[in-house]
DNA sequence: CAGCAAAGTTAGTGACCAATCACTAATGAT
DNA sequence: ATCATTAGTGATTGGTCACTAACTTTGCTG
């Protein structure tokens, strides 16, 4: 397998871990035998262990843009919001990328390098929900508010509840998220 | 100093060190240096570095209900909500807390007992807020998004923003921030 | 003041973990 | 066939940290 392959499943594995466990708590042991390689060889493909980090949080983002600009696709206003929340609320079933979320914010409370990464990067994300969806600031902040909730119900393995918070914060009426 | 008025100082830090570094990252050295005592002492204050944390959660949870009970003192309805907002808001300054949280809901992630912990104290949070205020689910959801994404933004140390983001999402005034 | 309990310390241990180093196995181009 | 590059490993190390054991100090009370 060639290296970026690798580095590829490394950002896979290091992911659910960091998610599970935080930053400081998760082993590149640990990262290294989900991948199936040797903890060694994780400092072959990545200088450090916070380089591995951030390169996730960078993962988990550009996923979930990727998800957003899909979602919204021909859709504009309230229509693209929702069709946004909705693909936000399946993504409740890759809790590790919600977990990743919460120990982002987490790491950014005393890490510099990872505080500057997430205030990028949730800049950008703001600025692409403007974009696609063209609502004014108060209803993104609502919107990511909810988000953030979310995180919080996902944590606490609150699933049920969870899909009703969804639904309530999205302001649907009994709709089936199966994006 | 008697071992009480210590498990209470020693609380007051483990909630600054668990909140700047998380659960993993702060250590009992740190803890008992900021308390002003020796680091084997606070295993004869407590049993453990995770009963510590928990006390610390239940601290920081006993502190905001009693906020939120004096905020709404004599108000209901939509007013008890913008009081308890505001006095959250107030609650800024004290970084820590909000970063307690945070790391709380991270660390809820991995440990069971953490988790059930801060399960039973959300819920406990959010019937106050439902008694108090009297309004309906979905508002109350929308005031706890509100706080997780207050605290999200006080991780990220944009304090300018955030207070424009308190107004904003309490409804209080339509201001046009800029992030 | 004796004695005793509670408050507090110094010294130490075992476990763990990120990172390094020196090495081997496979691949592919000339 | 040979050489060079790439993928990958085992052994180790220096450091950190939660937690323990054994000892000392302080302050109160009969």
């Amino acid at each position: 397998m060639s290296a970026d392959e690798r580095r590829e499943a490394v950002l896979r594995a290091a992911r659910v871990e960091f998610g599970q466990h935080g930053y400081a708590a998760a082993t590149t042991e640990a990262i290294a035998r989900r991948v199936g390689v040797s903890q060694p060889y994780l400092f072959r493909l990545f200088p450090s262990k916070k380089a591995i980090f951030l390169a996730s949080i960078d993962y988990c983002f550009d996923r979930l843009e990727l998800r957003f600009e899909a979602a919204a696709d021909g859709l504009t206003g309230e229509d693209a919001l929702t069709a946004m929340g909705l693909s936000y609320n399946g993504l409740l079933e890759d809790r590790p990328v919600l977990q990743m979320q919460l120990q982002m914010w987490s790491a950014a409370c005393h890490d510099d390098e990872v505080r500057a990464l997430a205030r990028r990067r949730l800049a950008g994300l703001w600025q692409q929900i403007a974009r696609l969806s063209g609502t004014d600031e108060k209803r993104i902040m609502q919107f990511m508010a909810s988000g953030m909730l979310l995180n919080v119900f996902a944590a606490l393995e609150l699933p049920r509840i969870t899909e009703q918070l969804g639904e309530a914060l999205m302001g649907l009426v009994d709709t089936r998220p199966t994006p």
